[in-house]
RNA sequence: GGAGAGAUGGCAGAGUGGUCGAAUGCGUCUGACUCGAAAUCAGAUUUACCGGCAACGGUAACGGGGGUUCGAAUCCCUCUCUCUCCGCCA
């Protein structure tokens, strides 16, 4: 959620913002609503200021006396008026605020303008994409795929795009995720494990209630959701917290399996690895001084990139553009890898920079040096999504005697350096 | 799952219908005393929103929501959470 001091003092800043991210917001009727919400509390607030008074007035009156009588007659008077303003008041509120809700992020001056994916920046790129395997193939094509991969199974067990992991790919899965954690452990993210199911208050923080895209799994009798990602039980940790200033910039990481209903997104980026409805991720977040979010966020890129590096494996990183740009996010790049087999590029990060957007949802705070409650910025990133990071390493590292060799990082997670089929 | 008890400010803990944003203690901060510190004394010490350039003024909040009442921290309903006992279970 924004400022409403912004929306009151530079509209002018909201409206380019909308502009810039190519949505389509009424904002006069915002403000009209904003001016409707005030003006209502202002006259409600007078009401209960007069019957503050007279309430005081009657404690100093012997009960029964007919002043006192008179004073009940006033007061339930003021009662009935009271009532009904604050119905009005409070429609105007749920209104205002829907509406404050409809507000976007205000995105970076680094933005680029853009409409959509083919306008995001191309930020950098690292490695050769022509110098992996001469023998790639999508990896659902790899012989064997099948003994280690089986999506049929999964599919009568539970349904498309739950997977069962078998043997070495079981085993793949799990060294991935303890190379991401104790990476992000060296380089000072504190690992936790936290609920991967969430209740409503914290879905709602943020910003993934309410659901508009039918996103999240959600349970019949309790009504909690299962993670669409980590960040839901990270961010919300602290919300409703201050922190200590001298606590900032706050680092954690988390495994959690993920679950995406992915409502809407059929056609052939499924196959595979490339799109599941249960998959494994390592998230990163980071609380920081509003000051140092943008510095935060290279950084955070930067940890994000070096895990690829380290897999050696070949990708390139996006800066997303205005029309691109996720509705919270100020900033944003996203890290793709190169998948040789199906010669295409995966995303399997996505950095960003919340600013105070999701702060101010979740009322995540600092006391700052005038001890002041402030609000802190958040950011947040994968490091990384598992599947199709596996899907990219069988892929790019496919041998011709149809064996996968492993980068050297990951032989003491995995035990070997080579992946069989067989 | 069954029975009972509870939830108050940073913490502890009073308050069972009227001036209670809330006693008291601890903590924290400022000042005095001191060469300095401790102890002591004095004062201060929640947050959010609205109005205001500001000083400041107003409103709200005693786990959440709803109700009774002229008036609710206090009474009623409900939800959540915590604790104790029993049952069950990894």
């Amino acid at each position: 959620m924004l400022d409403p001091k912004l929306l009151r003092e530079s509209p002018e800043l909201v409206r380019s913002a909308i502009a810039k991210k190519h949505l389509n917001v009424d904002l006069d009727e915002v403000q009209q609503l904003d001016k409707r919400w005030r003006g209502l509390l202002t006259q409600v607030e007078a009401l209960r200021a007069q019957q503050k008074s007279v309430n005081g007035d009657m404690s100093q009156l012997a009960k029964g006396s007919p002043e006192f009588l008179a004073k009940v007659g006033e007061m339930k008077s003021l009662k009935t008026e009271v009532k009904t303003q604050e119905a009005a008041l409070k429609d105007a509120e749920t209104a205002w605020q829907d509406a404050m809700m409809s507000l976007p992020n205000i995105p970076h001056e680094s933005v680029p303008e853009g409409k959509m994916d083919a306008d995001n920046v191309i930020a950098a790129t690292h490695g050769d994409v022509n110098a992996v395997s001469a023998h790639a193939k999508p990896h659902w094509e790899i012989d064997g795929f099948e003994n280690l991969f089986d999506f049929p199974r999964g599919a009568k067990v539970t349904g498309a795009g739950f997977p069962y992991y078998i043997g070495d790919g079981a085993k793949l899965v799990r060294a991935l995720i303890h190379f991401f954690l104790e990476e992000a452990g060296q380089v000072g993210y504190t690992e936790v494990n936290p609920p991967i199911f969430v209740n409503a208050a914290s879905a709602t923080a943020t910003g993934n209630l309410p659901d508009k895209e039918g996103q999240m799994y959600e349970t019949v009798v309790d009504q909690l959701y299962a993670v669409p990602t980590a960040e839901i039980p990270l961010t919300n940790f602290f919300r409703d917290e201050i922190l200590p200033e001298a606590d900032l910039p706050v680092q954690r990481c988390a495994y959690t399996p993920c679950f995406r209903r992915e409502a809407g997104s059929y056609g052939k980026d499924v196959r595979g690895l490339n799109r599941l409805h249960q998959f494994d991720k390592v998230e990163l977040l980071k609380w920081v001084h509003p000051s140092q979010s943008y510095g935060e966020l290279e950084n955070l890129r930067g940890d994000a990139e070096r895990l690829l590096q380290k897999l050696g494996l070949p990708y390139r990183v996006l800066l997303m553009c205005g029309g691109d740009l996720g509705f919270a996010q100020a900033k944003k790049y996203d890290l793709e890898v190169w998948s040789a087999g199906q010669e295409r590029w995966l995303e399997v990060s996505s950095c960003s920079n919340f600013e105070d957007f999701q702060a101010r949802r979740a009322r995540i705070r600092f006391r700052n040096c005038d001890n002041k409650p402030e609000l802190v910025h958040t950011l947040n990133g994968s490091g990384l999504a598992v599947p199709r990071v596996l899907a990219a390493l069988l892929e790019n590292n496919l041998q011709e005697d149809g064996t996968v060799k492993l980068p050297e990082v990951l032989v003491p997670y995995f035990g070997r350096d080579t992946v069989s089929f067989g």
